[in-house]
DNA sequence: GCAAGTGTTTTTGTATGACAAATAAAAATA
DNA sequence: TATTTTTATTTGTCATACAAAAACACTTGC
């Protein structure tokens, strides 16, 4: 009984919901499902109900649980549930399988990104596309794939901003994990990273010239490109 | 002192958090502010801290906030805000006025929906289809406005469904807080709503076909409308 | 004078115990 | 059988106490 949970990063409340969060994401409480009560918790993890209440006030923000007094807390149905949280996304990605989660943002990509840099071209400022342009300095600059993949997140962060519309910002933390999630498949270092890199320029140049046309259609096979590096590889599932 | 948040509307954690939530996005507490501490807000709104705390872990897991002991609350930059959240959404709507709310959300659904039809048009099952005719059955049946919102929002969910992709449900409900804003600008009834539900019509026809080209114009199509209406009407600013 | 370390203090973090309020389910009643 | 009342369970709220982290001031040693 108790200590079931990684030690590891920071506060009881946190750790607690990250765990509970992932075992639903897991699937392990299905939607429906009536969760353990608040004292119950505090004996599985041995930890006080003071802390299992803050978790679950942060799980039930992002949507995840409903809790009501004398029935307790119960898992919402999984379209209530904030995907796009930072926390949420993360636990889910977790939950699935590498290629399922690759496909999925990849697809989400195609819808939104095309998008964005239409917008971006249309209505960046000079001062974002000075950011723009840094950040791809940033990215042929960077030595490791840490590095880069830190650096492509830069950018799309910065096409996000561009495109000046706040409902879209995030937007950023899918493309963050699609991004280094995509590190999973880039082992061995690939030789088309100038590829790449050429591909984001074309984009730049064409958000900088205000043509939205140009800027989707350079999108567009920046994202192929993506797609090719994923089917590029053997298929190891998680 | 004390006793100035709403009344209405459960807990008192959960009415602590919507009061400091509201005046974080209307801008009250700037990005990179530091909060009250616990105790003084207890004081503010003559609560325990408990409370505050509770209401302070919903606020961090919608990224609006970063606590860390002797520091305090820190409100965080507003990318890292999950605007996309159902609660934060709303606080985020009644922070601004009513045409720049709209202008986002149109602009959104315009890049967002396109692409989801698409995908519907590809992905949807013989079931999905039939849960999108039924929605718009229920939108021919539907007999006072705020039936048709309902119905609408039922429909934009069911095409999210028929896409099949779990990233793209939170936007139901951008979607949802779109069309009820709608509604403001549809005081008065509209002759419209006949041509509305036929371009509605539109999509699920392309969509039952597999079309996904004529689905995706069908579906600018009704976006054109939407704007047509929001156009349409006199500009009371909020 | 200045650096490194040491202590102090402020704020969040955690635990415990006690009630209040809500409400589903069971029991009593008409 | 239908309705009302009771009861039991669970979350909701509060008060209090102490632990842990960390910024800041201070002291010490060089």
């Amino acid at each position: 009984m108790g200590k079931q949970v990684e030690k590891r990063g920071g506060n009881v409340h946190d750790r607690l919901a990250r765990s509970i969060g992932e075992r639903i994401l897991a699937g392990e409480f299905a939607p429906g499902t009536l969760l353990p009560n608040e004292a119950e918790w505090g004996r599985i993890y041995d930890v006080s109900r003071t802390a299992v209440r803050e978790a679950i006030k942060t799980l039930t923000g992002k949507g995840l649980l409903l809790s009501r007094p004398k029935i307790g807390s119960r898992v919402e149905p999984r379209d209530r549930w904030s995907l796009l949280d930072r926390d949420v996304l993360l636990w889910h990605r977790s939950a699935i399988d590498r290629r399922s989660f690759a496909a999925s943002t990849q697809e989400a990509r195609r819808i939104i990104e095309p998008g964005i840099v239409e917008l971006a071209a249309k209505k960046r400022s000079a001062e974002q596309l000075e950011i723009l342009v840094a950040s791809l300095e940033a990215m042929r600059k960077a030595k490791s794939v840490p590095d880069l993949v830190a650096a492509d997140v830069g950018f799309h962060n910065a096409l996000l901003q561009a495109a000046n519309n706040a409902l879209m910002m995030p937007f950023g933390i899918l493309i963050e994990q699609a991004l280094s999630s995509l590190f999973d498949y880039t082992t061995e270092r690939n030789p088309k990273i100038g590829i790449a890199v050429k591909l984001h320029e074309d984009v730049v140049r064409a958000i900088a010239a205000q043509d939205a046309k140009s800027a989707r259609s350079a999108m567009i096979k920046l994202i192929d490109d993506t797609d090719a590096i994923i089917a590029g590889t053997k298929s190891r599932s998680k």
